[in-house]
DNA sequence: TTTATTAGTTAGAGTACTCTAACTTTATTA
DNA sequence: TAATAAAGTTAGAGTACTCTAACTAATAAA
């Protein structure tokens, strides 16, 4: 069954919410805020997800993806981040570069071009930003999901995936030094809004809480 | 000045007919039949063209397009054989492969994806059915015109491109035994219906008027 | 348990693109 | 030149997606 770009989005979305907060049922509200879109129109178009057997949902109910729908999801973040592994690995994009243009790519329609594509990158495991890449049969690895914030005071971890792959904050976190695989020293964490001194490659910077939240570690 | 899906592929059908037919006046029905929609929608779209200035058009006049106009088809068509000649250089597709999958792809709105695409296939001049690839200032190779059609019988050629780049046309391109560069023998040519006898390879084959119209000999 | 707050839905409307049917203008032919 | 055919336009409607405003249901607080 063919899906309009739309719909792939709202798929999508739904799969990326389960995936980063581990909750399994999602708000219409969340749904809205996640697609920038109004929470009337979310209803609008949960009944055609729901008439095509892609969401589980009930009025006034929380919104699950049916098998067939996450297969959908997983099918377009395969896509999705096979895209930024080729623009970065094969292109020569920078990793805040990638997430736009893949943003599009991911929508395009063709089983071989994928298969290709994977080939050619050597059937990556992971995308430039540490996410694991599903395989055909949508299969993920588990994710780390300790992050930077989980971290104590006095203690060291790497980094080895961000939750956020917005070109705005990747620059920012190439400006205090940090790629993936870097090793971070928690220095100190204030106590009233969790503003921490992390010291990468013997430099000290200071970030925020949402900061931390969105590094993954080991 | 950002242009749907549906605005590109209107100006991209023109500057076809223009590059194909080598009239530089079109008309609605023309147009109407080359985007697969009826007269009345082409009608309604010229509106919306007309008043962004992609398109010279009065009521009940010919179709043309504007500096601004050809300039963006021509870097759609650029994107489109650009990456037809990916697809068929890095992804191991064959050349009857690659168009439909173009049509997705030439949507995509990323300079850099195109200057990189550019320099990874080394610059390329001709994509995969030989026809020339806009450079990025919108200049083209001029083409050759002269079709099978045009060929006398007893003289032989040699096949330097495709009109029609469609799945369908190629197979049967194929199934005759040619490909860029072979040499064609016109055997014979009906006087009634100009079914042509040629010869490729030792081998001979019947084909119509629009199969040769559809091959560019040199 | 009543009240207030938050979450979610419906109604009605707007934009983009498309269609059919009825019409008008332009071109062709007798 | 008058009749006919072809080309092109307009009106009105439908689908997909979106919004705001007004509403209802579920949840949390008093
Ligand atoms: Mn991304
Ligand atoms: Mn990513
Ligand atoms: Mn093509
Ligand atoms: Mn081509």
């Amino acid at each position: 069954m063919m899906l309009s770009f739309t719909e792939e989005n709202y798929l999508k979305a739904l799969q990326k919410i389960v995936f980063y907060s581990g909750i399994e049922k999602v708000g219409t509200n969340e749904l809205a805020t996640a697609l920038l879109v109004t929470p009337a129109t979310v209803s609008n178009m949960l009944k055609k997800l729901k008439e095509k057997e892609l969401v589980d949902y009930e009025r006034y109910g929380k919104i699950t993806l049916t098998k067939t729908g996450r297969k959908k999801a997983l099918d377009i973040i395969r896509k999705h981040r096979l895209w930024e592994t080729f623009l970065y690995e094969k292109l020569e994009f920078s990793w805040d570069e990638v997430h736009e243009v893949a943003e599009q790519l991911e929508h395009i329609q063709s089983e071989k071009l994928v298969d290709k594509l994977d080939k050619l990158l050597e059937y990556p495991d992971f995308d430039p930003h540490g996410d694991p890449i599903p395989n055909k049969k949508g299969e993920v690895k588990v994710r780390v999901n300790k992050t930077l914030a989980d971290v104590a005071v006095g203690s060291s971890c790497k980094i080895v995936a961000v939750k956020d792959d917005s070109s705005s904050f990747l620059k920012y976190v190439a400006k205090v030094g940090l790629e993936l695989n870097s090793e971070i020293v928690v220095v100190s964490k204030q106590e009233y809004d969790a503003i921490t001194v992390i010291e990468v490659n013997g430099t000290e910077s200071s970030v925020s809480q949402l900061f931390s939240e969105n590094i993954f570690v080991v």
